[in-house]
RNA sequence: GGUGAUUUAGUGUAGUGGCCUAGCACGCCACCCUCUCACGGUGGAGACCUGGGUUCGAUUCCCAGAUUCACUACCA
């Protein structure tokens, strides 16, 4: 047993990083934090046929960008590398072997188009003991045969060879012990000799052993072949220091039946890849969190609440309380819905934090992008600091508070027909005349003088209040009116009246 | 089909035999605040998969079934 925790988040570079992925490697991630072990990346590219390129940059700088950070990796390097699946061939060509001496595994010549005809013919067929004694192998052929066939270049794979009728137990940290008999398990492909590589489970185990994984926490789709791989370092010998195997609900679609996939953010209009991916094979885009507008913050505090919980009510919490409270006896055993509306909550929550400065920097491109200038950093942070309650993403921000950085060229025809009455207009003039005695625009001492005329003449409160807004906002909504006219100044204000006064239509 | 896992409101979850007239959060609704829209505050609707059993007492324990999901490739 390695008594040093030691953990591994192992994807494949087949395509962007799906957040149930990025969930993944964040409980691994957490899991080491607290442990003072070992976060390591591996990159298992063992397919060559799935293989795309920038996906494993696209993994380094999602996993960078989340604040999951490496320790042993392709880019960190460490003791144990390569890190790489595709740079090991050497380790698991000799392991292979090693298997296959001493009779746990064996050579086998069947095609794939055999294969395919097999399942054809025999219903439920399975490459296992009952079938094995049917297939070219080098069980059924004699030791000639198979140097001759090896010798002439023909293509073959290496099998595990299963015992049938063993119960094997799997101990999951999380839903105890498993009993899975090893009669529904097939004789797994280990190693193809097409590209002198291994397959996932050959591989998987030699690595983690290599590299002394103490925990495998994955994904529950591994569950049924978790007693293959138990028998895979039984067969090598390596049983005293198996890791210990921790198993994790999926992440399930919002609606519907079913793990989480692309195809749900398009369909329902939210990212499931933490960065924008650009498929370079497809040339199609996915859309990202962090495009999206998320906080990395906010991402994580809401992957890491989905499928475990800190054992109360809390949930707002930062990384490093993540590391403290993370446990797998508040992990849920079951597969957790995918829930949008909760993540922009999160988002919200991690906006208000920041402050009124940090938020008008952030804020900056997008008044850039829209050609708005003039406007320094204190009177940015004031307006964003008015509208900041409402919003869950930054880019949210234009339309709370464009209004501060340019005059409202339409008006919003429900609220003109329920505000603007046929001697609106004359009130108007007559709220500019009051505004222009006044010496002090101040938010306070502006309204005192504005809310005593109307009081004065027993305006209708609302009516008035709401035109004057019509004209200054564009529609009704908003923070505290004079707050805004204080912001913006007494000429902007008036212009702006004056402007509302020509367009504005009594409908 | 087979094997395994799973099962508290629409969603994420708390709960480890009586404190549960089942708590919290998101979402939804109402009210309050108010010049408006939000925020915030208060309140409301909304759940223990089903059937047996154990027990004085089951959401909690046992059994059966159902449900949902995963796996069942020379993919991971």
């Amino acid at each position: 047993m390695n008594s040093k925790v030691r953990v591994r988040f192992a994807p494949s570079p087949t395509g962007a990083l799906h957040i149930g992925g990025v969930r993944t490697a964040l409980y691994n991630y957490l899991f080491a934090r607290q442990n003072g072990g070992s976060m390591i990346l591996r990159i298992e590219d063992t397919d060559s046929g799935r293989f795309v390129p920038g996906a494993e940059d696209y993994i380094n700088e999602a996993l960078a960008w989340l604040g999951i950070n490496i320790d042993e990796g392709v880019r960190e390097g460490g003791d144990y590398g390569p890190y790489k699946q595709s740079e090991r061939r050497e380790i698991y060509r000799e392991n292979v072997d090693k298997l296959i001496a001493n009779g746990n595994a064996y050579i086998a010549f069947d095609t794939p188009e055999e294969l395919e005809t097999k399942r054809a013919e025999i219903a439920n067929f399975q490459y296992d003991a009952s079938t094995r004694g049917m297939m070219r192998n080098s069980l059924t052929l004699s030791a000639d045969e198979v140097k001759t066939l090896i010798d002439n270049g023909t293509k073959y794979v290496v099998r595990f060879k299963i015992e049938p009728n063993r119960d094997i137990i799997v101990n999951d940290l999380l839903r105890g012990a498993v009993t899975i008999n090893s009669s529904i398990l097939d004789d797994k492909v280990l190693y193809k000799s097409a590209d002198d590589l291994p397959t996932y489970h050959l591989a998987n185990i030699v690595d983690d052993h290599l590299m002394l994984v103490s925990h495998v926490i994955r994904g529950e789709e591994w569950l049924p072949s978790a007693p293959l791989h138990i028998l895979l370092y039984e067969a090598f010998g390596w049983a005293d220091s198996m890791p210990q195997f921790v198993h994790l609900p999926l992440l399930l679609k919002p609606d519907g039946k079913g793990k989480l996939s692309k195809r749900d953010g398009d369909r329902l209009g939210f990212p499931v890849f933490p960065l924008e991916w650009h498929d370079p094979k497809s040339g199609e885009i996915s859309s990202g969190y962090r495009e999206a507008g998320y906080l990395p913050e906010a991402v994580i505090n809401f992957l890491a609440l989905l499928g475990w919980n800190p054992g109360n009510d809390q949930e707002i919490m930062s990384m490093t309380e993540l590391i403290d409270k993370f446990s797998f006896e508040h992990c849920s055993k079951s597969g957790a819905k995918f829930d949008f509306e909760k993540g922009k909550w999160f988002n919200h929550k991690y906006l208000q934090e920041i402050s009124d400065e940090g938020l008008a920097a952030l804020f900056m491109p997008i008044l850039e992008e829209k050609g708005i200038k003039n406007f320094d950093t204190i009177y940015i942070a004031k307006a964003v600091g008015m509208v900041k309650g409402r919003i869950s993403f930054i880019k949210e921000l234009w339309e709370q508070a464009g209004f501060f950085f340019e005059a409202p060229t339409t008006f919003s025809e429900k609220d003109v027909k329920k505000r603007w009455k046929e001697d609106t207009p004359t009130k108007m003039e007559e709220l500019i005349g009051i505004l222009e005695g006044i010496n002090d625009f101040s938010s306070a001492a502006s309204e005192e003088i504005v809310l005593a005329w109307i009081t004065k003449n027993e305006y209708h409160m609302g009516n008035v209040m709401n035109a004057f807004r019509l004209t200054v906002v564009g529609e009704c909504k908003g923070p505290h009116m004079f707050d805004i006219t204080e912001l913006i100044g007494k000429e902007e204000t008036i212009k702006r009246i004056r402007k509302g006064i020509e367009t504005i239509k009594t409908i």
